[in-house]
DNA sequence: TGTACATCAGTGAACGCGCGTTCACTGATGTAC
DNA sequence: TGTACATCAGTGAACGCGCGTTCACTGATGTAC
C-alpha cells in the first residue's frame, strides 16, 4: 500500500485528455519563474507531474510546445487588441491609443506569453498556425491605422500602413525597453510616454506638409 | 610523427595571451550561425580549437563570456552613435536622425553583437561593466535629444528626456520588428520608415500646443 | 444492462550523449642574476 | 650572453548529471453487439 498519486482529479485526470492543457499552463508558470529558455522539456513534464515520455503524446518536441504557447499568446493578444479597438469608438485616434495601452497591458500582465511570443529563441516562423495568429494580432493594428488615416482630408492623408508600422514600432519599443523597469528610471509611466508620443505624432500628421524642418 | 596542430600561428599562439580575444571572436561567429543561445560553452572552446578547460582561464562561465561580448558590443555601439552624432552637425535634428540610422546600421551590420546585447537570455544587468557600457551608448541619444530640444523656443520646448525616450523606443522597435525582414514585407526600408517618423514627430513638436486632437 | 474488445494516454526503465567543471600535468614564456 | 627558475596558459582525461528520446507495457475509457 504505498502512496501513489492516484487520487481522482490528480494526474489520473490526464487520461481525460487535459494533459495538453496542463502542459501549456505549466510552461507559462516555468517561463514566469525562469524565462523562456530557463527549463528543459523534461522539466515541463516533471512540473506537470507526469513521466518524461508523456509530453511526446501531444507535442513532437519542446519547440512544438513553445510554438503552441506562443500561438495561444498571439490569439489572446489579438483578442485584447480587438477589444481595445472597439470598432473605432469613440473615435479612431482614441481607439488606436486604446490599442497601444492594451499592447502594453498585455506585455505587463502576461509577461510569460509575451516572452514566448517575442523572445523565444529560434522563432517558429515556419509554423503556419503561429504565423496566422501573429498576423491576426497585427492586422488589428493595421485596420486601426487605416481608420485613423481615413479621418484626414484626402489632400493630407497619410499612408495607413506607415501609420500602422510607426504605431507598432513605438509601442513595441516601449514595451521591450521600458516595461520591466530594468535599467533607467523613467520620469513617466510607459503609458504616459506612449500617450505623449501619440499626441505629438498625430499633431505632426495634421500639420501642413513641408513646413517644419525645411531650411 | 602524428599530426598535432602545433603549427606556429595556430593554437600555440594562444600562449601569447590572445585566447581571450579568440573566444570573443568565436562567440560572434557562433551567434551568427546559431543565435545567442544555440551553442554551449564547450562548443566555443571546440570552435576556437582549444580544450574545453581552456576558457576557464579567462571567463568564470558561459555567462561571463557572453557578458563580455555584450559589453564590447555596447562600446562599439556607443562609438558608432557618437560618430553619427558628430557633435550635433550640421544641425541637431539632422544629427539625431543620423544617430537613428547608425542604430539601425549597427543592428544590421553586427547582428551577432546586437543579439548578445539585447536577446541574450538572462540579462547580465548586475554586471557593472556591462551596465556602464550600455549607459554610455544611451547617453549619446540623451545628449542628442537635449540638443534637439534646445532648438525649440523656451515657450514651446519639449522635455529632452521624453524626446530621447521616444527616439530610442521607435528606433529600437523598428530594429526589433522589421530589420531582419522576417514576417511581413515592408513598403519602405526601415531607414525610410524611421526618417518619415522623425519628420512627423518633429513637426508635431513644432506645432502650436493644444490644437490638433482637441474636440 | 452486460461483456468483449479496440483505443490510447499514460508509465517507468533504459539508452547514448554532450554538458559543465575539476584536476594534476606540461611545456613555453619571461625574469633574475 | 647563458643558465635557473617562477609563472601561467594551455592539455586531456575524468567525473557525475540531466538531457532528449525510445520502447514495451498497462490500465482506464469508450464502443459494438
Amino acid at each position: 500500500m504505498t502512496f501513489r498519486s492516484h487520487r481522482p482529479g490528480d494526474r489520473d485526470a490526464y487520461h481525460h485528455g487535459n494533459l495538453r492543457e496542463a502542459l501549456v499552463e505549466t510552461v507559462l508558470e516555468l517561463i514566469g519563474k525562469h524565462g523562456p529558455m530557463g527549463f528543459s522539456y523534461a522539466d515541463v513534464a516533471r512540473a506537470a507531474g507526469v513521466s518524461p515520455a508523456a509530453p511526446y503524446r501531444h507535442f513532437r518536441d519542446r519547440g512544438a510546445l513553445m510554438a503552441e504557447v506562443a500561438r495561444r499568446g498571439f490569439e489572446r493578444f489579438a483578442s485584447d487588441l480587438e477589444a481595445a479597438w472597439n470598432q473605432g469608438r469613440p473615435d479612431p485616434a482614441a481607439a488606436l491609443d486604446a490599442c497601444g495601452r492594451a499592447y502594453l497591458a498585455f506585455a505587463r500582465r502576461e509577461p510569460a506569453f509575451f516572452a514566448a511570443m517575442f523572445d523565444s529563441g529560434p522563432a517558429p516562423e515556419d509554423d503556419p498556425a503561429f504565423s496566422a495568429a501573429a498576423d491576426r494580432a497585427f492586422s488589428v493594428l493595421r485596420r486601426a491605422a487605416e481608420a485613423v488615416a481615413a479621418t484626414f482630408p484626402a489632400s493630407n492623408r497619410p499612408p495607413a500602413l506607415m501609420v500602422a508600422l510607426h504605431s507598432w514600432a513605438v509601442v513595441h519599443g516601449i514595451a521591450a525597453l521600458f516595461l520591466d523597469s530594468g535599467g533607467l528610471a523613467l520620469p513617466m509611466t510607459p503609458e504616459e510616454l506612449l500617450e505623449a508620443h501619440s499626441l505629438i505624432y498625430l499633431q505632426g500628421l495634421a500639420a501642413p506638409p513641408g513646413r517644419a524642418g525645411a531650411p
